[in-house]
DNA sequence: GTTGTTAACTTGTATATACAAGTCGACTTG
DNA sequence: CAAGTCGACTTGTATATACAAGTTAACAAC
């Protein structure tokens, strides 16, 4: 459970959207009814509609209340700082993953500007092909930096990177910048992916940061043209 | 100006991160001194960090304070909501705009589906080409009901669509969904684009809902591989 | 010198109140 | 009947207070 009352709150009415006992199009219970259901007060419940609103769950209408939008109902993977395996868990299609590299290096040019690190620090590199319903289909090519990630072995990276980081040890995944580009397929896109006749491979780099904004990982997936998706949602700042 | 405080008090801050007085790895003031500088109550300053927390400007400490992020820095486009003309803007490339096409149809089987219409209702269909740097580089489809939008011009469809919407017709664009995945380039494609050699496009399709949740326009956007580029900003989101 | 403890700072959460502003239905008024 | 008004509801903004919890530097004790 959460400590938090208001993510909590946030929880209960996700799931009950997530379950369909909000269905979309329909009205949730206004602000002051759920403030009698949870027994809590307004600002509390309003950071909890809110947060529902920003990752587009809900529409806020002033005057009228709020409503369940529909926008989120079939599509992954939307938006968001996501392990793969728990979007493969979310899409519960047959998966696998194969640890094809792991080991210790030093940064080369490149890989010094992406991380932010000097010649002489210490880096996990792990290289994984995402197996999707038999297919090889992503190239996962993950650098950490020692100083955050001073152990990994081959058994946590085929179950779960982030677990590890954040269940032992204790790392606070704050936020993240994803490029998405398409690039030409190189000689390693060959050996790791099953390409069929496609020249090209959708590159997303990723940079994430922990809680204190140092930047502790950077990942360059690499995905089979027509497997690649991605859903955004955006909302609109108005400034007048 | 806004006639919100704590809008006011976000692009303030905002424009003083943009034109470089907080630099990144700078600590902004404490909320304290902000609530003396604005002269305006905790919460109030809050909501406007908070606002440049979730669009990654900030990172908020806890017991240290709030630090200026680069992510932000170089990348365009990054998630949003933005219009192309917005966002030709800020890239400060020259481009342009061709209307090729601007009609009223009624929906086919596919185009009801994505716009939720009924077969007699009335759509404005309207193509366009965006040249970037004298290249023929995207295909904009775009799609309105009529109901919202009751009169288009091409004048106005090679200046701003959006101004219009907003301005004239005071529509209040609230939302939207992106889907962004690869497709084989089509007929159409070749005879609009200058595609070169490339045999894929990289699609974006755009739901775009207005302030009451209403789907208002559904677009197509097509891009030259090579040229595309997104850029992300997600915040994770723990719940234990 | 090292360790531990304050004290002063930071942000995070929860609560209460007041009023503004948009929506909607019922009722009044012409 | 039509139009307008009013009251009851909704969400939005601004403010104040209290306490929790993390950080840091100064200081005291050993």
């Amino acid at each position: 459970m959460s400590e938090n009352k208001y993510l909590s709150i946030y929880n209960d009415l996700l799931s009950k959207i997530e379950k369909g006992i909000f269905k979309p199009g329909m009205k949730i219970p206004s602000e002051h009814q759920l403030v009698e259901q949870y027994e809590t007060s307004r600002e509390t419940i309003r950071k909890a509609l809110n947060l529902l609103s920003e990752h587009g769950y809900i529409q806020k209408i002033k005057g009228k209340g709020s409503i369940v939008l529909d926008v989120r109902k079939f599509d992954f993977p939307i938006s968001g700082l996501i392990s793969f395996k728990e979007l493969a868990q979310k899409l519960g299609k047959p998966s696998r993953t194969i640890v094809e590299q792991l080991e210790m290096i030093k940064p080369d040019e490149v890989l010094k500007k992406h991380l932010h690190v000097t010649a002489r620090e210490d880096i996990w590199k792990v290289v994984r092909v995402r197996e999707i319903e038999g297919e090889r289909i992503i190239l996962d090519k993950d650098f950490f930096n020692k100083k955050f990630v001073p152990f990994l072995s081959k058994d946590i990276c085929a179950r779960s990177i982030y677990e590890y980081l954040e269940k032992e040890l204790q790392l606070k995944i704050s936020f993240a910048k994803k490029e998405f580009f398409v690039e030409e397929c190189t000689e390693e896109d060959r050996m790791y992916l099953h390409l069929k006749q496609y020249t090209h491979v959708v590159v997303v780099r990723n940079y994430v940061y922990l809680d204190d904004a140092s930047l502790f990982q950077y990942t360059e997936s690499r995905h089979r043209l027509d497997k690649f998706r991605f859903v955004d949602f955006a909302r609109r700042i108005h400034l007048h």
